[in-house]
DNA sequence: GTCTATAACCGGATAGAC
DNA sequence: GTCTATCCGGTTATAGAC
């Protein structure tokens, strides 16, 4: 035992779900190192106690919840057996991310996929790129005719589509979207993204 | 004539054009009235002289840009005569965005489209509002099966998949896609979100 | 209109006591 | 591990000379 130690529930998760929220809220830039000790009710010098700095703070943020998602993608693929169809392909996709208990880091998930330029390295070379990959090989081989570019071009109409209206339903109550359970999205988006990528491929001129 | 008075191609403007690309490239709170003044090459004093903020500039930097575009794409759907094709409907939407003359532009456009938070009053409500309700009913003539709500919501999921790959060409040489002219882009979404467009609605629980 | 100088404040990061 | 105190540079905005 290490004398009493009751030190509650864990200061660095709580600075992590601090910064996810206002990081989301308020933008990396937005948002001050006093900012989140005082939402995580702890000590200014906490984060760099236990982060080195504010950028590897967000990267720590980033990194808790990206991988899961794209552990729950890839296991609702094979899930789908060998040969899913594209309906099942779009949701392994999107409903991952709407998942209840990402609900916390949506806005923030959305804003890093919406800022491709501050979030390049740390991201999306590390984490987004292997699994569009992915995804483009396996809508492939639903849709032959399309060709690997194109399956990467229409994930990431696709990818931003559902980031926008993440976005925007954090701050717009549209339609009775409720922020905490976006699973209704999903149904609107699937059908709709399954006529999208059924269309022909744009001939080469 | 007021004395000599040569001052060299308006100050104001070289303000309004560097605070675009800075905002666009870095974000708001990513950008400091120091990065644009000696970008613009004026005196720091000169944005308080022109405009009165920080907070009042971005909105002038935005609303020089937000009419023309919302202009050009009522124009579009008005030349496309009384009963415009889905195609053309969605073409007007996208094309005044990827014109050429907006290029300068479309880093910042996409950013506040993908930040409902920071722009929802100044942006949001009162110049994407109107027009996204005129495409609504456009839409629905042509599509009468679905609802004016389902409308908005496929118009937010194109707006956002567009933002996206704005935001990702910005960055990223994908498939040769020159910053400068996005045209190709647009060839590429008509048809993707026209099909989209024309699934069925999603029927309700 | 354009400049310098400065006010008043906030940012990230760290040293060192406890 | 947690705190206070502080460094130091950058921030917006303005006052006032020219």
């Amino acid at each position: 035992m290490t004398t009493i130690g009751p030190e509650q529930p864990d200061s660095k998760a709580r600075i992590l779900s601090a910064a996810e929220k206002l990081f989301g809220d308020q933008g990396f830039d937005g948002t001050s190192l006093r900012d989140i000790t005082s939402a995580a009710q702890v000590n200014l010098a906490a984060i760099n106690y236990y982060f080195q700095s504010k950028d590897s703070l967000i990267d720590a943020v980033i990194e808790r919840r990206i991988g899961p998602v794209n552990r729950r993608r890839v296991e609702m693929l094979d899930a789908a057996g060998p040969t899913p169809t594209l309906e099942q392909i779009i949701e392994a996709f999107l409903a991952p991310i709407t998942d209840r208990d990402m609900a916390p880091a949506m806005p923030l998930m959305a804003r890093v996929l919406s800022n491709p330029q501050q979030f390049l390295d740390r991201v999306y070379r590390r984490h987004l790129m292997p699994i569009l990959h992915r995804f483009a090989e396996e809508l492939h081989k639903v849709l032959p005719e399309l060709s690997h570019e194109e399956c990467i071009w229409r994930i990431h109409f696709m990818a931003g589509g559902m980031s926008h209206v993440i976005a925007l339903t954090q701050v717009l109550p549209l339609a009775g979207v409720d922020p905490s359970d976006r699973s209704k999205l999903v149904t609107r988006m699937v059908p709709f993204f399954a006529a999208a990528f059924r269309a022909p491929a744009t001939e080469k001129s």
